[in-house]
Formats: C-alpha cells, sequence, structure tokens
DNA sequence: TTTATTTTATTACAAATGTCAATAGATAAT
DNA sequence: ATTATCTATTGACATTTGTAATAAAATAAA
C-alpha cells in the first residue's frame, strides 16, 4: 500500500478532517501572496495548482478524486506563496490544518514514519517531473506524461493538460492528430 | 544555521565519512544504470548530475565545493537510475554510504530533524527549480538563476550552465550579449 | 614559449513552436 | 430544449530557438 493513501485512511478513521469546502467551477482555494498551511482531500472533482509569470499561467500540478493537494511550500515554511488552486468544476475537498496535522504526525513513531515516506514520495515525483518537463520534443513531453498519467487526459481539459506540459493548446492539439 | 551545513558538521564532527575519492576531470562518479546509494560532499572541484534523453543531456544539478551530492532517487528507493554524476574538473569528494548514514540519522531524534529539514529543504528547492524550467522566455530563465546563484556562473563552463537552462550554448551566448 | 588540440563564441540558415484569427464543437446555464 | 459561453481545432504567418559551419579563444602539450 502506497504511504499516501495510508495517510488518507488513517487521518479517516480518527477523524480528523476539520471541514468540507465546496467550491464552484473556476473558484479559487488559494491565491498569489496568501499563506495556507492546509492540507486537502479532494472529494469530488478537479483542481489546477497554477503560478503566473508576465501574464503567463504555468500549471504544477492537478488534483481530483482521492488526492491529496496543499501548496506544498506555504505548507512547510508557513510563508505566502505564488500558487493558485483553483477549481476546475465543481469541487468538494475536506480540510486539515497544519496545527492539527502536526499533532497526528507527532503522536506516534508510526505516523513520523509515514508522513517522512510521503515527502520522500513527493521528491521522487517532483524529480520525474523535472525531467518531464526538460524533455526538448513536445511529443515526447506528452508520451512521457501519457505512460504515467492516462487518467489525467479524461479529467481534465486540455488547455490546461497543455499549460502542465509546457506548450501551447494549439501544439498539443496538433500532436494528438499526428 | 541552514540544515545542511548542521548536518555536514555533524558528519564531521563524528568522523563518519568513510573515505575520499578523488576523480579526473570528465571522469564518471556514477553511471546510468547503477545504484548508488552514497552521499557525497565535495571537497574540490565541481561536478554536475545529468540525465540522457535521446541522445541529448539534460543538467539537472551541480555541486561544488561544500555542498552534497547524490543520485537521490537511487538513495531513497535503493534502484538503479538513469543519473550520470561527472566531474567538471579535479575534483575531491568524502562519501558515506546509506547504512552508515541511516544509522547516523536514527541515532538520535535530533539527527532525525535535521535529516527531516534537509529533505524538506530539498524539496522547496524543487519547487523553485520547476519555476525556473517552466519559464517560458530564456532570458527570464537566465535571470531567475543568475539571481539566485551567481556563483554558479563563475564555477561551471557556459554549456553546462546552457543545458541546466534548458537553452543551448549559442542561446545563452546571445543571451548574455544581450 | 610555441604549437597543437580542445573548447567556446559567433554567424547564417533552417525548422519548430507560438501567435492570431476564424470555425467548429462541447459544455453549462437558462 | 435552447441559448450562451467556453474549449478545441485548423490554417496562415511571425518569431524564436536550434543546427551546422566557421572563427576565435582558451587550454593542454611539446
Amino acid at each position: 500500500m502506497n504511504p499516501i493513501s495510508n495517510l488518507i485512511d488513517k487521518i479517516n478513521n480518527q477523524q480528523l478532517w476539520d471541514r468540507e469546502i465546496e467550491l464552484e467551477r473556476n473558484e479559487y482555494l488559494k491565491v498569489k501572496g496568501s499563506i495556507d498551511t492546509n492540507i486537502y482531500l479532494v472529494k469530488s472533482g478537479s483542481l489546477r495548482i497554477f503560478v503566473v509569470d508576465e501574464f503567463e499561467e504555468h500549471t504544477i500540478r492537478f488534483g481530483y478524486k482521492d488526492n491529496l493537494i496543499a501548496s506544498l511550500d506555504s505548507f512547510l515554511n508557513e510563508k505566502p506563496s505564488d500558487f493558485y488552486i483553483q477549481a476546475l468544476k465543481k469541487t468538494h475537498v475536506k480540510v486539515i490544518n497544519k496545527k492539527k496535522y502536526k499533532s497526528f504526525i507527532e503522536s506516534s513513531s508510526e505516523n513520523k514514519e509515514i508522513w517522512f515516506s510521503v515527502l520522500e514520495n513527493f521528491v521522487l515525483q517532483q524529480m520525474e517531473r523535472e525531467r518531464d518537463i526538460l524533455t526538448s520534443s513536445p511529443i515526447e513531453r506528452y508520451k512521457r506524461v501519457l505512460e504515467r498519467s492516462p487518467q489525467l487526459f479524461q479529467e481534465i481539459p486540455n488547455k490546461y493538460i497543455a499549460s502542465y506540459l509546457r506548450m501551447t493548446p494549439e501544439t498539443l492539439s496538433r500532436i494528438k492528430k499526428s
């Protein structure tokens, strides 16, 4: 069993979620400049995390059913971050705040270990992501991500996938045709 | 004091480094397909970590004096990884293997905390790195990295910096002129 | 120090992706 | 169900970055 599902199960069992938030399509859960030290569990719908550089958006990550998402930099260092988190359709998330989360983590060495595994997992994911983005050819970038995350192409509109893949929607459209 | 220097100091004080390795210019410390669960401390010289995609190299990270470097994916999951680590000039590194490192980490909760901070630190660095690479304009990519790591441009030949910045040496050359 | 070799910088050219605009299609709202 | 809005596709064109060849510079060797 992977550490993330494990973590979610334990938080569920101990009923540690604070509350549920309902987001309308396009609504923001977090915007640039804010501090957000919550962790969210997506119950339904989908979200994306993105940053803006000089009027251009770069999608960093998506979240859908049963995924944990957070503004991880803000969560870790408790400072404002540049990330936006936006719902792509009507979305429900559950919330746990950092204080509660930390006390959960510190309540047992097993929990500590789980959180450690989750972080390690994230590091490995980020290393893969780095390679995805570095790949020069748009076709190869597409193939890499399609192979690892095929479900993504069913859940998420192409324009956001294009942004995630570091290309324009036009280029993605042309790749899919060929 | 940052967690990485802290970690290095403690390993120094406890004299846990196994041995020193001397590398000639262009020599490899690790190649694709190998398992390497060591952590290295650079004593002198410089190295780069890179991957190869279809005959193209992508530089992921540099190491120079007093930096820790590792094939982190291989270190974490103890599997072979695609990374190469190569000396860019005559280089000396000290080595600690994972087993010894783990027992060091587990010998006190303070050490555990330090390692945790180092990992968190790495996550934050990787998130910055992701933004660096995503930035569309080569000029902006250059500026971002120049601002955060000016010393890099003194230590490392341009062709590797170009690779790190996801552009050709020609493009980097054009940017520096303007 | 001089020569040879390797590395880096520059230039002209080609190729690829982005931009813009128009159309078709899909999804959401009324 | 109908309308309105948002998304995907396609084509023409411009821009930018990469490629390849050459020149210059730096480094290593003699």
